[in-house]
DNA sequence: ATCTTATGTTCGCCATATCGAACATACAAC
DNA sequence: GTTGTATGTTCGATATGGCGAACATAAGAT
């Protein structure tokens, strides 16, 4: 995975959110349609300040703040069985005042009780987690190295192999921030 | 704040923190001293290629992944009273791989207990929080703009301004990621 | 003192990212 | 059908980012 293929992507999927046309991108962000084009497409390799103007114009500066997220936590069964309440697009991605790839990071907060050891299969390659145990213990991380983790412990892994999430206290809580790139 | 200061401190601040010379971060990355310099000096426009260069250079892109941060939480009184185990370097910056600007984010994991009220002083301008309730009830935010947070919501704000953190309930517990970017 | 070996800076040259215009489409309107 | 207005692509010309060499400057070594 090339940078210049992760900005294709992202540039395209933000743009699409967004609901603007390449040409109308390239004029608000004061670039060339046909420099729009090519990024787009995967060959060139921007500058800085190309990314920053096509960030501008997609509206992430310091917009897209102040947004709460009460949790209308679409329940979701992960994996058969887990419980997790997913506050959707939390973190949203913000290509580049908050980042370049157009990386994009969802909060689990999940419950765990002991003998309910979890496995979660690869997520897409470059995906990272970022585990906080909020109370109880816990056995989590890859199969290939998975962690005793007390409350107030943090890990980050890979998680595009699969990883474990396991209980070693009734009542132990975790919050898991997955960082997919896409 | 443009972007070619942005990268130059945080190529910079970085470089320091690796303990690399100039020069040595220039052959590492297999770019020229010149351009290094020129970069770090606030002159110049990078492109992508030559910013993930210094990023893979600086062990970012899965290295550094695999820490495990066990809390020896330095206990930190912040702000005369709410005490916070801060479990230092999470989320370390990546640059590229994680993305652009020298983005660091510290992890706060504190134990509210209500009329405790506390006011956090501005921080840097683009400081950004993130708050998540594990536990119990609080009043969260920038003084013109708090919420009533239950467990499990998430609020994003900017924390470039006064705000407070007021528990409602006992044994209120949140977590707070706080992005930086000095 | 001189001779290394590091540091980071400033130059001219070349490759290339960006531009603007011309080019293809496609889809309406009429 | 033709004309108009979107879409996104491909061209040559040009501005500029990156390179290497030469340049300072400092700190040791002998």
């Amino acid at each position: 995975m090339t940078p210049n293929d992760l900005i294709a992507s992202a540039i395209k999927r933000e743009r699409k959110r967004v609901g603007l046309s390449l040409s109308a991108l390239a004029t608000q962000s004061g670039l060339a349609k046909s420099t729009m084009s090519q990024l787009e497409a995967g060959k060139g390799n921007p500058s800085i300040e190309t990314l920053w103007a096509i960030a501008a114009a997609l509206g992430v500066p310091f917009a897209s703040l102040f947004e709460v997220n009460k949790p209308d936590t679409t329940l979701v069964r992960a994996n058969e069985g887990m419980t997790l309440s997913a506050d959707q697009s939390c973190f949203q991605t913000t290509l580049l005042a908050n980042c370049l790839p157009g990386t994009r990071r969802d909060i689990y907060r999940a419950d765990l009780e002991p003998e309910e050891e979890r496995t979660s299969p690869a997520h897409p390659l470059g995906t990272i987690e970022h585990v906080i145990i909020c109370a109880g213990q816990a056995r989590i991380g890859p199969t290939e190295a998975v962690e005793v983790l007390n409350a107030g412990d943090y890990y980050r892994y890979p998680a595009d192999r699969p990883h474990i999430y396991e209980a070693l206290q009734s009542g132990t809580q975790i919050i898991v921030i997955m960082e997919t790139r896409d």
